[in-house]
DNA sequence: CAGTGGTCTAGACCACTGA
DNA sequence: CAGTGGTCTAGACCACTGA
């Protein structure tokens, strides 16, 4: 009862099984209560209970087997939520003015026999967009970008004045899916000139491709300095999904 | 009716919107039917609708509002998927043999005025455990490891033959929450022999803190050599949620 | 075969909020 | 104030699956 009264029921019974779960009260492998039980406990219909416990499987928390019953889930390690940073918004968010500056822009057809350029470009060409993110006039990232001309046509007259590309691209072009490829590369001789910095210094390479969905959108290649830069992911049990 | 008949009707609804989206048919703004206008497509009550349509917007694909209606939700950039991978499996899944190869392991007090480490000792000490991620005999990871002695008293016992201390931790102290720091760095002098390169060559650094509930439980730093090792993040809007 | 969760109905009252 | 979604009920039939 001293629980907040506006909250719907199904959440008052959702939140309640997550608290027991996550302080370990109810520990993996428990057996929760029948919904038929529940359902006495708050005194309310059994779709009540469905609801609330149907959101805490969806979350991966509880694990539901007919006849058997219902049961705490064993966390599962292997999905956590990345946050895929606003480059401009970050380094404004630090205090710092943030500035696009091209490197090139120029379309061309794909590459022969190349598979992932072909795939991209689809039957049209490739729109090639290199560029550098800078904060405080001092780069923070370089990025190669391709765009398949033939799924967006209207970049021929986007200005990245405003909006450097990768924000163009998702205000215009909504995309459906993205893959992204994380590692670690030492900067070329060419890619370190750019960015200011001398050749070999260590910068997370960040690689993602965009879909909508069957059709291929943009490819980019993106190298952050190292120390200036880096992610965050955190995981709650698929909090997402709750909350 | 082309539809496979075995899926729920609330699931082939959602399916259709989502399908709907997906394909750019219905495009971020638009308007969707009312749930009454559903309820008669489809032949069903407005409780399957509402499920359907509930899900859809959980996994931030649609917008509803009271009064105002349904509506299609713009793509969210700032969340992917992340997968985490098992180190062990996946060098397994390579076809290549895994070892872990322990560095050191000792329990000690945690540094005094160390904000981070006391944080994680609580009012116990801590166990540092060190080791090498090696495929086929050869180092991919360095892995430097604290770890609560008080939020894991069974540690003391653990032997990391069969399963690295990750996984161990895993299989023993279910975690809660996490939080993961991805950058790229240079390997120091040390750190270059352990893995058997040079010094200065690019890792990718994985940090990452966990808890179990508000209790800290372990606080791993892992340098992978970048070439040989990378991440993948996949977004779907949200996809998670639904499959 | 009996207990459990999965689904669905045909209603109801309400809060919110845009017209 | 009227339309919309949010929630809830008290039933029902069913599929699955462990005992």
């Amino acid at each position: 009862m001293t629980v907040p009264p506006g909250l719907p029921l199904h959440e008052r019974i959702r939140s309640d099984f997550e608290q027991r779960i996550l302080a370990g009260d109810l520990a993996p492998g428990d057996r929760l209560p029948t919904e038929q039980a529940v359902m006495q406990v708050y005194g309310c219909s059994r779709m009540t209970v469905n609801k609330a416990l149907s959101a805490l499987a969806t979350a991966g928390l509880i694990d539901r087997r007919k006849k058997a019953g219902t049961f705490v889930a064993r966390p599962r390690v292997h999905s956590m939520v990345l946050d895929v940073p606003d480059i401009a918004a970050q380094v404004r968010e630090r205090g710092q003015s943030y500035a696009y500056r091209s490197i090139r822009r120029r379309t061309r057809p794909a590459g022969e026999g190349e598979d992932e350029e072909a795939l991209l470009a689809g039957k049209g060409s490739l729109i090639e967009i290199d560029g550098l993110h800078m904060a405080d006039g001092k780069a923070l990232c370089i990025e190669f970008r391709l765009v398949s001309a033939l799924a967006v046509p209207a970049l021929a007259e986007a200005d990245f004045a405003t909006d450097p590309p990768g924000t163009w691209l998702l205000r215009h072009v909504p995309w459906t899916e993205a893959e992204t490829r994380i590692s670690a590369v030492a900067a070329t001789r060419q890619e370190a000139e750019w960015l200011g910095v001398a050749a070999g210094v260590s910068c997370l390479c960040v690689e993602r491709r965009t879909w909508r969905g069957a059709e291929r959108i943009t490819t980019v290649r993106q190298l952050f300095l190292g120390e200036a830069y880096d992610m965050v992911a955190r995981f709650g049990p698929a909090q997402s999904a709750l909350s």
